[in-house]
Order: C-alpha cells, then sequence, then structure tokens
DNA sequence: CGCTTCAGAATATGATCAAAAATCGGGCTG
DNA sequence: CAGCCCGATTTTTGATCATATTCTGAAGCG
C-alpha cells in the first residue's frame, strides 16, 4: 500500500516536501526561503528545487518578494476574505459530489482520519491537527473525481494554511472547528445536502476564526497600517 | 508606457509565450508538447522552456501524458462541467468587484477592447477573437484588485481556452456570445449587480455552446464511448 | 551624503546519464 | 510463401548536476 518505493523524481519529491511544509506551517509566513538553502538543507541539486518553488509560487503558496527572495506570503484580511469566497464556493459542492461515489471502506477511512484529529487536538498536537484536518478534507474531495474542483481547491487550502497555522500557535488547539462528526453522520444516511451543509459550516466556523486572529493583528500589533 | 523593454527572465519570456499558445489556441488539444522542441523553436535553452511548462502543467494548462510527453488536455463534457461551475462562482463577483474601483478611463479601456473584439468577430479572426475576448474579461477582473480570484479565474480561462478554440473552427465567429455593451453601460451607470448579471450571461451563453460542441464529439464522432 | 566596489544569490547553459518509445529485424504461424 | 508478432537496438527525450554569468543589495570610501 505504500506504492511506489523509488519511482518519483527528484523534483517531484522536493515539490511534496514543501508543499507540506507550507500546508503544515513548517514555514512561517514571512520567513524567508532561498533556493540554495533548501537545496543543502534537502541535500539535492538546486535544479529540482527550483522546479519545486516555481509550482508552489504559481499556486500561491509562495510569493516573490520584491528582490531575489522568496516567502511564505502574509495575507491580508481582505485577502483571506478573497480565499473564504472561494472556499465557501467549491468545498461544499466537492463534498456533494463525492457523497455520489462513496463506498462504506470510504467513510471507515474518513472516520479514521477524523478520529487521528481528535486525538491530536486532544494532544494539542498543532501539526497533528494541520495534517489530519487537511487529510479528512482532500479525502472526502478526492471521491468526488471532479478533479478541476480539487486543484481549485488545493489551492486554497496552500493559501489557507500558514494563516491557520498562525493562529493555532496563539490560540492552541481548544475551540477548535469540528462538524466533521456531523458531515459523517449524513454521509452515512447518504444524504448529500447534509453533508454538503456540514461541510459549509466547518469551514466557516474556521474562517470566522481565521479572520478574527488576522483583524487583530492588522488592527494593531503588526503596523501594516500608516506610522 | 511600454514598461520594461528587455527586463524579464528567459523563464518568464517561454512562460508567457507558452501561454499565449494554450490561450489562444495555437496549441490544439491532444496535441503533443516536448521540451526540447519548444526550446529549439523559441531559440532558449531547455531550461526555461522546462520551468514554463512546470507552471502551466501545475495549472492545469498542460497534462502530462502518461510517462514523458506533455500535451494540451482534452476535457470531457463532465470536466467542462466543472470548470463552468468555477467560472459562474468566480467571474461574476469578479466583475461586481470591479465595478467600485473602477475610473472612467478603465471603462474607456475596456471599451477599446470590445471594439477590437467585434472588429475581429467581423473579420472571422478567430485568433482575434479569443485574445481580445479574454483581455476584456482579463482587464475587467484585473480592476478589482482581488488576486486570489483573479489567479483563480487565470487558471480557469487556460483550461477553457483549448476548448473554446475547437467550438470556433467548427462554427466559425457567428452568434457568439457578446453581452460586453450590456456589461459596459452597467459600468457606466455603476450598477455593480447588472455588470456581474451581464458577464455572468456572457459566460452562461459561451458555455452553453461549447457543451454542445463537446457532447456532440462524445456522442459520436470520437469514439469515446464503447466499440 | 552620494558613488563605487564587493559579495552573494539566482539565472541560464551545456554536458552527462538514464529511461522510454519507436523502429527494425528475425522468427513463428496461418 | 506471406503476414504478423515479439524482442532487441537505436534514437529521442527528459532529469540532474556543475559551472559561468548577471543582477541586486549592501557596505565602504571619497
Amino acid at each position: 500500500m505504500t506504492a511506489e518505493p523509488v519511482k518519483l523524481p527528484e523534483h517531484e519529491r522536493a515539490y511534496r516536501a514543501l508543499r507540506e511544509m507550507v500546508l503544515y506551517g513548517e514555514l512561517a509566513p514571512g520567513q524567508p526561503v532561498t533556493i540554495q538553502g533548501l537545496a543543502d538543507l534537502a541535500g539535492l541539486g538546486m535544479t529540482p528545487v527550483r522546479e519545486a518553488i516555481r509550482r508552489l509560487t504559481s499556486q500561491g503558496a509562495l510569493v516573490f518578494k520584491g528582490n531575489r527572495r522568496v516567502e511564505v506570503p502574509e495575507l491580508t484580511l481582505a485577502q483571506y476574505g478573497e480565499l473564504a469566497f472561494a472556499r465557501r464556493a467549491v468545498e461544499p459542492e466537492l463534498a456533494r459530489r463525492a457523497v455520489e461515489n462513496m463506498e462504506k471502506t470510504d467513510i471507515s477511512a474518513l472516520e479514521e482520519e477524523d478520529a487521528a484529529l481528535d486525538a491530536a487536538i486532544a494532544r494539542g498536537d498543532v501539526r497533528g491537527y494541520l495534517q489530519h484536518n487537511h487529510l479528512f478534507h482532500a479525502k472526502l474531495y478526492a471521491l468526488s473525481g471532479a478533479h478541476v474542483l480539487i486543484a481549485i481547491s488545493e489551492m486554497l487550502w496552500l493559501r489557507s494554511g500558514p494563516p491557520l497555522r498562525v493562529m493555532l500557535g496563539r490560540h492552541g488547539t481548544a475551540n477548535l472547528p469540528d462538524l466533521h462528526r456531523e458531515a459523517l453522520a449524513a454521509m452515512r444516511a447518504g444524504d448529500a445536502t447534509a453533508v454538503a451543509e456540514a461541510i459549509l459550516g466547518d469551514i466557516e466556523q474556521g474562517i470566522a476564526q481565521v479572520s478574527r486572529s488576522l483583524g487583530a493583528t492588522e488592527g494593531g500589533e503588526t503596523g501594516q497600517g500608516l506610522r
């Protein structure tokens, strides 16, 4: 089940590694990233790293920072609002479509993911929360078979990951959104509309919390305004 | 006002060139694309071309075919439906937001683009139609300042371009959607909702035509079904 | 305070290695 | 005897690396 042991090209490995670093908050927003630094870190030549960075930048997971540096973008509240708008439009639809193709074993796999997520929350494990939360949604959406919408969703998650990580770093894993139970119950009942609603609610809760977090920093702490 | 005469790196030039080829139908769906072929064609080394192709594939404008080949994807009707869903969700919103930031000179620029578009239609110039139609929408959306949504929209256009080109190749430039006049009138009136509706209508007309075109080929011509 | 110089990083090139596809030849079968 | 299929060779293509070149940022000097 581990698929190919050593079969994917190095630039693909570099891409996935960097991708997870962004998605699961191992790179903080504003933290500069150099090609050579990553190449040395990963023990790779710089060409594969270069290509991985290009792919990530074209997805908005990294941005060219003025001069020559690449870094994880710091989102403004307005930009996060755009993300939220798109996620509300796309993800419930993915959930709805996923229910059509769903087998019992798929539901079981999602339940396992949710259990791992709860365990991470109980442990206060931020990285574990981010990982299993993403996997829960990703696995659900993958069932839809809607590759175009999935690609959009992946891009949105890549951009949402870092601010979510920042919020978690401040408030810990308490009071986290978890409407996954409701979603799973609706899946077992085969009620696509209820699943879509549960997912929408789950997203909304996360959006609200991150928006509050972003609003707080923009208001005072990091002087983004005048002066 | 031509900005930087010779200032962008070669991989950026390669990216833009390839991007326009996909967007404006110079590469047909199913047509294979080789790195070295493009490198020789553009007179560049293969590294910049390589990176350009990576960026395009990560946006879905190109796909890895089997193992070694890269080509413009041929969409199924279902996949085009996903594109349509996302475009309906994103583009009217972009149009709505654009109206907020709109100056009189912006409207003039859009009118010029629309005039060039009409001229291309009258001329039966397919490439010109694709180009000015894209630029009309792209310039409008750019005014919104919503970079995240713009990125999504660009990705959707990259995927929609080739099937639109195929449809045009079959039916010519007759009966093309053009609710741009209505959109422009609403812009002058400052009515954001009416602009969004006009854009939605414009999109819907295009979607309907391409869907019919795709449905026809899948039904019979290209034996995609059994036998 | 402005200009020049220096250092570091990114870009681009070419070569080299590995893999896959297409082609060609031989053997087998009808 | 002719046609077809299978396998090996060849050629094309892609991936990676090491290196040279260029550009940007910063520091030092006039």
